[in-house]
DNA sequence: TGCATATACTTCACATATGAAGTATATAGG
DNA sequence: CCTATATACTTCATATGTGAAGTATATGCA
């Protein structure tokens, strides 16, 4: 069947949609913190040395995305910016205390989530789809 | 494979995000229109006494972003408002001239981004990927 | 009939994203 | 060494979304 004609585009974004609101309720009910917040604070968490760039390149956000959402995050007292030593031009994002205990917080919600997900696909199907949505990501990320 | 180890619920974000990203530079290329509202143009077009309520029911949007959509197409000359005769708080919206045009003009861009999908998965995996998201959106759906 | 409740829409404060344009710092090549 | 260019980040205008609270109109039922 064609892409075109199962109105695959925006079946993907209501997808997306539905999901990323009923992530935000369970996140919202546990702690004070969205989903899209997370997601910075798990890229700073797994890496070393993380700047905003490199923010901006796991989550395929534009840089002021990120300088925003970093400047909430501070506010939120979740991260920290130090200086990078070897580039003046780079900022070293690291997570406070605050910052590490609101992510363990933001497990449980995602396990909700993922229960829903995997009542709903079996083991097989959600392989697949998982290898799908890689395909499709690595399609359109290019510029 | 487990929802959770595949992380499938950024997957799913990603690669919307990024779809949502390619297709826009598309239609803004052809046209000052967006995505989002092409779907609300498309709602429109393709139902009868379609009211705001209708539109956030189609697109899973809350009533307050569609007030800001309507207003923001309204200025833009794509639909027109007209008062409902068996309801007075509800209201018709219908395409404009200019609205049917620009709605014909989005169609290339969306064939670009439906060449990338076939492009990049099989006609079986296209339909699969369909019936997965579908599944999803119904288990998310719900408030 | 009349009131309680539901429904359609708006407004407000805020979060999240884009893209263009600007600043400051690195770096590569003559 | 100096200059051209690339890179990291910021700022601005704007689009898009949420949820809570409010207004106006419908509707069901005692």
């Amino acid at each position: 069947m064609s892409a075109a004609k199962l109105r695959l585009y925006w079946r993907l974004q209501l997808a997306a949609h539905f999901s990323q609101k009923a992530a935000d309720r369970e996140l919202l009910a546990t702690g004070n913190i969205t989903t899209a917040q997370t997601g910075v604070l798990s890229v700073i968490a797994n890496g070393t040395n993380v700047s905003q760039k490199n923010v901006a390149l796991a989550l395929g956000l534009n840089e002021s995305a990120v300088t925003a959402m970093v400047r909430r995050l501070v506010a939120l007292n979740y991260i920290n910016i130090s200086q990078n030593n070897t580039d003046a031009r780079a900022r070293v994002l690291t997570l406070t205390e605050a910052g590490k205990e609101i992510q363990e917080h933001a497990r449980a919600p995602f396990e909700t989530i993922n229960e829903k997900i995997e009542a709903t696909l079996s083991p097989t199907e959600v392989a697949k789809l998982a290898n799908y949505l890689e395909r499709l990501t690595a399609a359109f990320e290019s510029k």
